[in-house]
DNA sequence: TAGATTGTTAATCGATTAACAATC
DNA sequence: TAGATTGTTAATCGATTAACAATC
């Protein structure tokens, strides 16, 4: 089975989810073709980039017609949906992990939370939105699972990144503020509101 | 009052809250100096990048002895706070909306959430972790409060945008799928779990 | 065909890193 | 003083953009 692994620059994959994201759009629209002007247009992008990332997803654009929505919808969901990664768990039921299970978005994005995890004792049975507590040793059960967020307090991300590493997990939404130390296979994304804000505060101060 | 606005680039804006979230851990473990090498290292960046954006930042390391945690620290500090960006409104009380309410960890970090807003009358009045849902006319009792978090449909994202640009907001950190057309004196960062989820998708399988 | 749009090659830009000078 | 660490200048790298060629 041939694997056309184009390598795909990090830059370009982080656009993925934004073109993904419009071409639902014009699908929903009953929108047949879209040009690379109009799609950078609409999303604030370079029209060139916008180009050269199609062409190299999808690799074909017809000159003077632009390219087939679902084509290039096809195309993504191609790269995404290679390995299962639809279920995730989420690791910790404090304060974020709580929040995030009682999210319930994550179904229109094709994402499932198949288990939220937690350390306590006193949580473990408790049940929110419907997720019931498990104790981490139940891990090992969901070892079809690639993608984990983790949600736990900083002084333990790294040693329940490992453990979630041993059982298989290939991506991790990173919650907490703790640099995680992975094998270079092992991807993750950090999210921090927190960061967000100061971040907002020091350019609305900056002028 | 001269202000020493050196133009941070965005990229070391970006790694700011790192550098402070370390300086907090150094002040609770009482240590008194850092070097760029161990700051580095510790967050897992170049030490000369570390040591180009405190002399950008703070702009006062002693060579053989390092930096002054506490001077850092309050260089920084001073970076963030010249305006009050410490109070936040939350606008949206949908899915988002409510598990960002529920979450109670913005404290920690200095900010504060003084306000929940949504548009439907049924929502209105009632409270959530005792953040009333106030209506959108309410917005303007708001105005000295800089930063909005954005949690609502798509659809009537861009238009409430406009509306909270209006009542004074200079910075969103903006939860919806929709990308925001705002004037450039209004900072935007967004955040799309969905997305990043997505991202790690196509990461995992792209080996 | 002519024109609109894609695709590609070269130039530019910004950020990172390397090499080295400055200094406590 | 010698050595460790900071600060700066130049080189490299990667990503974006500009110019233009290819093509339906």
């Amino acid at each position: 089975m041939m694997n056309s692994n184009k390598n795909i620059p990090k830059s370009v994959i982080e656009r993925i989810p934004l073109y993904l994201n419009y071409l639902n759009y014009l699908v929903k629209k009953q929108t047949e073709m879209i040009s690379s002007t109009r799609l950078a247009m609409d999303l604030g992008l370079g029209e060139v980039q916008v180009r050269k990332d199609l062409n190299l997803i999808a690799g074909n654009g017809k000159p003077k017609i632009g390219y087939y929505v679902i084509d290039l919808k096809t195309k993504i969901e191609r790269l995404i949906s290679q390995y299962d990664t639809n279920d995730v768990i989420i690791i910790g039921a404090g304060k974020i992990g709580k929040a995030l299970a009682m999210y319930d978005g994550f179904e229109e994005n094709n994402f499932s939370i198949v288990g939220l995890f937690d350390s306590d004792p006193s949580l473990i049975g408790k049940s929110i939105n419907n997720h019931p507590i498990l104790s981490l040793d139940e891990l090992k059960k969901f070892s079809h699972v690639k993608i984990a967020i983790l949600a736990v307090p900083a002084e333990v991300a790294q040693s329940i990144c490992d453990q979630l590493v041993a059982v298989g997990i290939k991506g991790i939404l990173n919650f907490t503020n703790q640099k995680l130390i992975v094998n270079d296979d092992i991807k993750i994304r950090n999210i921090d509101i927190a960061a967000l804000l100061t971040i907002l505060s020091i350019e609305i101060n900056n002028n």
